[in-house]
RNA sequence: GCCCCCGUAGCCCAACCGGCAGAGGCAGGCGACUUAAAAUCGCUUCAGUCAGGGUUCGAAUCCCUGCGGGGGCACCA
């Protein structure tokens, strides 16, 4: 009884931990997935999954998007292609310096102990990596060309410093997130109360490639989710209006708005300007002693509130007089200039003409300070020139809303944002809004008092963090103030060793402490200077890094342009929806930054992109407080690393959520099971000529291999798992109650699942492969043609429709004619039944699928 | 407030250009094998597509309205 497995190898059952051991060392040998041989004449496809963070190991999340990556690269190697599917790791960051902080030690060594151990996952998991292309963020050899980019671009004066306002601990002393502000407005960590405090940053200008950042995502429509599309145009947010110049009593400079509005000029009472903005400070120095007290109050108040509480729409609305005079540009009406936390200092020109007639904020506001207010669109005369009427009179006559107007803004509070006629305007009197809009603007250019203008929600991408682990900012400052970049020769800067520095935040970046490595001479004229202590937003890192994959040991330059253009742009990149704002918004402007500089000949880095979706648990996302953590390794100890992979694949559409409580990982490896017993239990020897086999089955073989290609380019996974289910059902049939295991169309659909199922269960199908009799890897065995000839029917069934309901089936030929396919249902006795004596009035033929017949007109 | 996506068996999900609502799985039921159970194998129940209206010979699919769920942006002038 003890030793009857060792014996037989007909028991031999399905032990996925075993097919683990004994494949994994055979691909670690071959390394079947390189990509580099120069000589390689196939043609390529780039297939990009983003690379991680390593912290930690593993989860549940990677394991679903390197699962489904790894089906698009594995198939696209099956169709003859050069596939490169790289991976490496994103290995600056917070989280290495916080578990350093914490524990006291180096980030550097943190950092590279879990990339060991995720590796090891990594190579468990199979994903068909080329691991000569892999990278670390971190390494100097990578970071240099973060240096090297950021001085490309601070030479085009794409990079620049200035001031501006960030939460400020002043326990702590230290720069705090937005996140690590509470919603009273003391910090998270200290409990102090934070303030908003003036530090120089250094930013990269993405507003300069606003438009195109949005106009180019037209081209990626359809490639892209759409998802993904509208959140990138959200948050570029163009709107398109004028810039109005306003004077100001007792100030030699205009100050400028921008509106999108510019058509209810004629309606604007007042002008409201943010608090926080230069143009406040100064307006409110030249008014009364009161007025200084007033606004400095105020704006103390502003820098207490968090960004959460300013940015909440239901806050009545503050503000102070700043006791100033602006002249309506063309009214020639005096106009009250007040401060109020409502406008914002980054946007548009920081200033705003307030029509309160026609902008519920502006309305909100005029109501809380007694200002005036003037309707200026009747929108009870709309363009299309309908008058609404509250009823007709005893002469049939309509009858008019009575004065006061019923929906006059003052006394409703609400805003006529809506479209009419122009009235109260002068020159604009009975226009519609965009010949309105046309005409002012017309008036204002040739006054030189205003023009056509465009803004963006989109603010320039502040890079600097006062941290340790990231990569330094190429910069010297001289003591006179003046920055040096760093000359190109002299990169990497090095980070300098963490051992010694106090990582602990404060405001400061711990690099400004270490004195050897700060203190450099000016390289213009020697003298002491400083380096720039900032290290790099790490979002800078991964917004190139899938051209460092091109040549990552390259040690002359950033990446290969000849290279370039064999591999890029992506094929396919493969991520979370996490990463759809910012990291592909970034990549995007470094790609049209590099292709400015004439290192690229494209413009989007990422031709097709698809986003997984999350990995839940009973409904909602796993978290260790929640207690529905599910552990990757207790999943791939449990069930195996192909049962999970193909659970991931099966799960659903990749974009949707998957709750791990609804899907069936032992199912997945029952399947697994039942595959492997088809080629265990084929008879034939490979020389087999698959003609001689059951047709039935080949149908079934063919049918499969002729959808599942259109099925994989449509990223329907779960659907080629369904109908690799389909076809292991029929072999396993044909298997028992077929024509038996040595039928040719067995051990062919048994090859064909072992092909297929490589995109998902590469162990399993690799321990098939070897037992149908083929040396590994089964990852470069090619798609199988299908034979075309097995496709076609010999009969189908066309259905009789009678008023929309089936009548009857009729078994016919598939090519048969339409008129043929008519007289056999009209001749059908059911069909006959159904019509009755009402007779028939029309016939619709779609041969060989349908007949509808109607009896009624 | 503005914009977008999704509602199909108890559950996860299929359904081509508008053409028989079901491919696959989970769960459930019955049976075979077994002393019994597990595993395995076979058979099988289950919805008329969120609701209402429209277009059409014909609608899960297209259009409109509503309900429900999810997401993005939001004092952005």
């Amino acid at each position: 009884m003890a030793h009857e497995h060792d014996t037989a190898s007909s028991d031999e059952v399905y032990d996925f931990a075993a097919i683990q051991r004994k494949w994994q060392p055979v691909w670690e040998e071959l390394r079947p997935f390189r990509s580099g041989d120069p000589a390689d004449k196939r043609p390529r496809k780039y297939i990009l999954d983003m690379f991680p963070y390593p912290s930690g190991d593993l989860h549940m999340g990677h394991a679903e998007a390197y699962a489904l990556g790894d089906v698009i690269a594995r198939y696209w190697r099956q169709q003859g292609f050069n596939v490169m599917h790289p991976i490496g790791w994103d290995s600056f960051g917070l989280p290495a310096e916080n578990a350093a902080i914490k524990r006291g030690i180096d980030p550097r060594g943190w950092t590279y102990d879990n990339i060991d151990q995720q590796k090891r996952s990594m190579k468990l998991y199979a994903a068909s990596f080329d691991w000569d292309r892999e990278l670390h963020t971190s390494d100097p050899e990578y970071y240099k060309w973060n240096q090297w980019l950021f001085l490309q671009m601070y030479k085009k004066g794409l990079a620049y410093r200035k001031d501006s306002w960030v939460n400020w601990d002043p326990v702590d002393q230290t720069v705090l997130a937005n996140e690590q502000v509470l919603p009273d407005g003391t910090s998270e960590r200290s409990g102090a109360v934070v303030v908003k405090k003036k530090l120089t940053q250094w930013y990269l200008r993405i507003t300069d490639y606003a438009d195109r950042l949005l106009d180019d995502l037209n081209q990626l429509e359809g490639r892209w989710p759409s998802k993904v599309l509208s959140m990138q145009r959200n948050w570029i947010g163009r709107s398109i209006g004028a810039d109005v110049e306003f004077e100001i009593e007792g100030r030699d400079e205009r100050v400028t708005v921008f509106t999108t509005r510019p058509d209810t000029l004629w309606g604007a009472t007042f002008m409201v300007v943010a608090p926080d903005s230069d143009l406040a400070a100064e307006l409110a120095a030249g008014s009364t002693d009161a007025v200084q007290e007033r606004f400095a109050d105020y704006l103390a108040e502003v820098q207490k509130s968090t960004e959460m509480e300013r940015q909440s729409t239901d806050r009545p609305k503050t503000g102070i007089d700043l006791g100033r005079v602006a002249i309506n540009p063309v009214t020639g009406e005096r106009m009250p200039v007040w401060a109020a936390d409502y406008v914002l200092a980054d946007y548009g020109h920081g200033a705003v003409m307030a029509v309160p007639a026609h902008d519920q904020r502006d309305l909100d506001f005029a109501r809380a300070f007694d200002l005036p207010i003037r309707v200026v669109v009747d929108v009870n005369a709309p363009v299309t020139g309908v008058i609404p009427v509250i009823g007709l009179d005893e002469n049939g006559d309509p009858i008019l809303p009575d004065e006061p107007d019923p929906l006059d803004p003052a006394r409703t509070g609400v805003a006529l944002a809506g479209e009419g006629r122009l009235m109260n305007s002068g020159p604009l009197d009975g226009l519609s809004k965009a010949n309105a809009i046309k005409k002012v603007v017309e008036l204002l250019e040739a006054d030189g008092r205003g023009r056509a203008a465009r803004n963006y929600r989109l603010r320039d991408w502040l890079i600097s963090r006062q941290r340790y682990w990231g990569t330094p900012i190429p910069i010297i400052h001289g003591a006179d103030g003046t920055e040096h970049p760093v000359p190109e020769d002299q990169l990497p800067v090095l980070l300098p060793d963490a051992a010694g520095l106090d990582l602990k935040p404060k405001g400061t970046s711990p690099l400004g402490a270490a004195d050897a490595w700060v203190n450099v001479p000016n390289p213009v004229d020697g003298s002491p200077a400083r380096r720039d202590a900032d290290t790099m937003d790490t979002f800078v890192d991964s917004s190139w890094y899938w051209l460092r994959f091109l040549n990552p040991n390259d040690d002359e330059k950033a990446f290969d342009p000849r290279e370039a253009e064999k591999w890029a742009p992506v094929d396919q990149y493969v991520g979370g929806v996490t990463h759809a704002i910012l990291h592909l918004l970034y990549a995007r402007f470094i790609t049209k930054v590099l292709f400015d500089l004439g290192y690229l000949s494209f413009t989007e880095p990422f031709t097709a992109l698809l986003n997984q979706g999350m990995v839940q648990m009973d409904g909602s996302a796993m978290s260790k407080s929640k207690g529905n953590l599910v552990r990757l390794s207790d999943q791939l100890e449990q069930h195996g690393v192909d049962a999970v992979r193909l659970t991931m694949a099966f799960a659903g559409p990749p974009e949707d959520d998957i709750d791990w409580a609804d899907v069936s990982p032992v199912g997945s490896a029952k399947f697994l099971a039942r595959a492997w017993r088809v080629a265990k239990d084929v008879t034939s020897s490979p020389d087999v000529q698959w003609k001689t086999g059951d047709p039935a089955l080949r149908r079934v073989t063919h049918r499969f291999l002729a959808d599942a290609p259109g099925l994989i380019e449509a990223f329907k996974f779960n659907v080629v798992v369904a109908r690799l289910m389909e076809l292991v059902n029929a072999t396993r049939k044909a298997i028992d109650s077929g024509p038996g295991p040595a039928d040719a169309a067995v051990r062919e659909a048994a090859e064909v699942t072992a092909m297929a199922l490589n995109l998902f269960a590469p162990y399993t199908a690799e321990d098939m492969w070897a037992r149908l009799g083929y040396p590994p890897s089964v990852a470069l065995a090619q798609w199988r043609k299908a034979d075309s000839t097995l496709l076609i029917e010999e009969t189908v069934v066309a259905v009789v429709q009678v008023d929309g309901k089936v009548r009857d089936r009729l078994e016919i030929s598939p090519t048969i004619a339409a008129d043929q396919l008519e007289d056999l249902a009209r001749a059908s006795a059911a069909v006959q039944r159904a019509v009755g004596d009402r007779g028939i009035v029309n016939v619709v033929v779609r041969a060989p699928r349908i007949v509808s017949i109607s009896t009624r007109g």
